[in-house]
DNA sequence: AAGAGGGGCAACCGCTACGAA
DNA sequence: ATTCGTAGCGGTTGCCCCTCT
């Protein structure tokens, strides 16, 4: 695309190489869109012309790809060499795949984003012809579009800047390593391997458990791995994991692997507000200290509520009825028997019915409001996570027949399990090794799957609307490996089991908002895959006694 | 038909990491 | 060990085109 400042730089060009194929009118030099490099050469900055492109193309197949500062040098082109390698990189150079995101490759965005977060150049490594710039395009374009829809939206009386450092602040301060390894981190783990992904999953599903078992360096690596990104959700791993516990009802809820986080800076309140409130706890490994001030720790009803009170307080199952987001629908729509699952919460908790009546019952405006923002419906990268594990975690436990590998936790594991029962449920689905023995990249490869709900909120409200039903159903198929139906084991007596709620309904909020910004189009899938994955579920969960209480406290 | 707004894309800017001198 | 240059990455900005009103 030629832009009209284009014209005025091609002029600077034009001193080099008359001949500019497409910018003839030029007027003179635009000083703005040049500046002086050191030899005094004026550089031209802005949009490329086609003379310019020739000449470059014809400088890197003499010359190769590399050492861009002598481009300018030895081809006459006044261009920086960043520029230069910019416009080469993302126009020039060969196998460049044009065009339109196919769905394969936007499923694959989320996933990748779900894991690495903002890592651009990273992503489009796994995206062969695809440009870190046309990822974060079209990424930033996906977040923008579900703002518009009025997805997720952080309360007023939330302070994003203030809950971001703070949360930032603690974890740094807990963090015996830094951020610096974090990076590292990343890019030692698996996440560099996209096709190990999924993989992941399975292997190292048990991994990852906010329990204080784990080394607090462990811990918040792997939240950090998980995140990828500067923002400040270095605890998403915890987050994540209530999220699938929790509303993972039956869709696996949103849970999603906040990763997706990352991008989305705007939401820190409610995210700083539960990253600060878990990341104690998890990271120090110690007892949830609940603070006064920032937590309320919510009584043994409100835990479960925990997973309710998000429900209630923030986003309802009956959230997709009313929201904004029906103005926006996803290009696919699929019967949501699932969503209401979200809203269902696992009848072990004491707020079960209490919660379906809420999901059911309409939305006080308050809540509405909270609901449509922090709706879990969005969120894509889970729902794509979990196809892929379900695909590849399916075809292993049907093959294996009871086999306690299953990737993918399906909605009724999540729905029964309480919030200690959604630790356990992670660890159902991986190989149960130490947590310690895990990989931060294999941690989070675990707890994203789960996470990846799907986007709800492109579903139809009506659709949305059955809710309870299906929940019920869901929770009906629910079963434990050893063939029984699992009943929730949360204990609320336990003090951790409290701590675990209430952590997870922070975590879920969290999540919830994140999710909004991440949801996709392939809410369908992830039903499908819910719904396949509940029923053959059943045969082999895995679940090798449960380690409820490792994961837990 | 015209204007406004948003979407999408391209490019730039600032920062960081790495290697060489 | 320090400094400098280069390459790369992520965030942001600017502009054109399209759609809606």
């Amino acid at each position: 695309m030629s832009h009209s400042k284009a014209n005025d730089s091609d002029d600077g060009m034009l001193d080099q190489s008359d001949g500019m194929l497409d910018q003839s009118d030029s007027s003179s030099f635009d000083e703005e869109s040049s500046k002086v490099a050191g030899g005094g050469t004026v550089l031209k900055k802005g949009p490329w012309t086609a003379t310019e492109d020739a000449i470059l193309i014809d400088y890197v197949k003499k010359h190769g790809e590399g050492n861009w500062n002598a481009v300018q040098k030895h081809s006459g082109l006044f261009r920086c060499g960043k520029s230069c390698r910019l416009r080469w990189a993302n126009h020039l150079r060969p196998n460049l795949k044009k065009g339109a995101f196919t769905a394969e490759e936007e499923r694959l965005i989320i996933e990748l984003h779900a894991k690495m977060g903002n890592k651009w150049a990273r992503m489009a490594a796994h995206l062969p012809g695809r440009t870190d710039n046309e990822i974060k395009n079209y990424w930033n374009t996906r977040i923008k579009r579900r703002q518009r829809a009025g997805l997720p939206l952080y309360p007023p009386d939330v302070h994003l800047q203030g809950l971001s450092e703070s949360q930032q602040n603690q974890n740094i301060g807990e963090l015996n390593s830094g951020d610096t390894s974090h990076h590292d981190l990343l890019q030692a783990n698996d996440f560099d391997i996209p096709d190990v992904i999924f993989d992941n999953l399975k292997g190292s599903s048990g991994a990852f458990c906010y329990s204080p078992v784990m080394p607090n360096v462990s811990v918040n690596s792997m939240l950090n791995q998980s995140l990828g990104s500067s923002q400040s959700f270095s605890f998403m791993p915890p987050t994540i994991n209530h999220v699938k516990r929790l509303g993972e009802s039956e869709t696996l809820v949103p849970g999603f692997s906040v990763s997706g986080s990352n991008s989305l800076p705007l939401f820190g309140p409610i995210r700083n507000d539960s990253s600060a409130k878990i990341h104690r706890p998890f990271g120090l490994g110690v007892p949830y200290d609940p603070d006064p001030d920032i937590k309320k720790p919510p009584p043994y009803g409100a835990v479960m509520t925990g997973g309710l009170a998000l429900l209630n307080g923030n986003f309802s199952a009956s959230k997709p009825l009313n929201g904004p987001l029906k103005t926006e629908l996803p290009s696919l729509q699929y019967p949501v028997t699932d969503i209401s699952n979200w809203g269902t919460c696992p009848p072990p908790t004491p707020s079960l019915e209490a919660v379906d009546a809420y999901i059911q019952s309409p939305v006080s405006p308050t809540v509405q409001m909270q609901s449509e923002s922090f709706s879990p419906r969005n969120s894509g990268l889970l729902e794509a996570l979990l196809h892929e594990a379900q695909t590849l975690g399916s075809s292993r436990n049907r093959s294996s027949g009871n086999s306690s590998n299953l990737p993918v936790l399906t909605a009724t594991q999540a729905v029964d399990s309480s919030p200690l029962n959604l630790c356990e449920v992670e660890w159902e689905y991986s190989d149960q090794i130490s947590p310690l023995g895990h990989s931060a990249a294999s941690t989070l490869s675990e707890s994203t799957p789960p996470i990846s709900s799907s986007s709800l909120d492109e579903l139809p409200p009506s659709k949305a609307l059955p809710g309870s039903e299906a929940k019920t159903e869901t929770v009906e198929h629910v079963s434990t490996p050893e063939g029984g139906d699992k009943i929730t084991r949360l204990d609320f007596s336990r003090p951790d089991a409290l701590l675990g709620a209430d952590f997870f309904a922070q975590s879920y909020e969290y999540a919830k908002d994140l999710a909004a910004f991440i949801s996709d189009d392939y809410f369908s899938d992830y039903k499908q895959m819910a719904a396949e994955t509940t029923y053959s579920s059943t045969q082999g969960w895995g679940l090798d006694e449960p380690m409820e209480h490792d994961c837990c406290l």
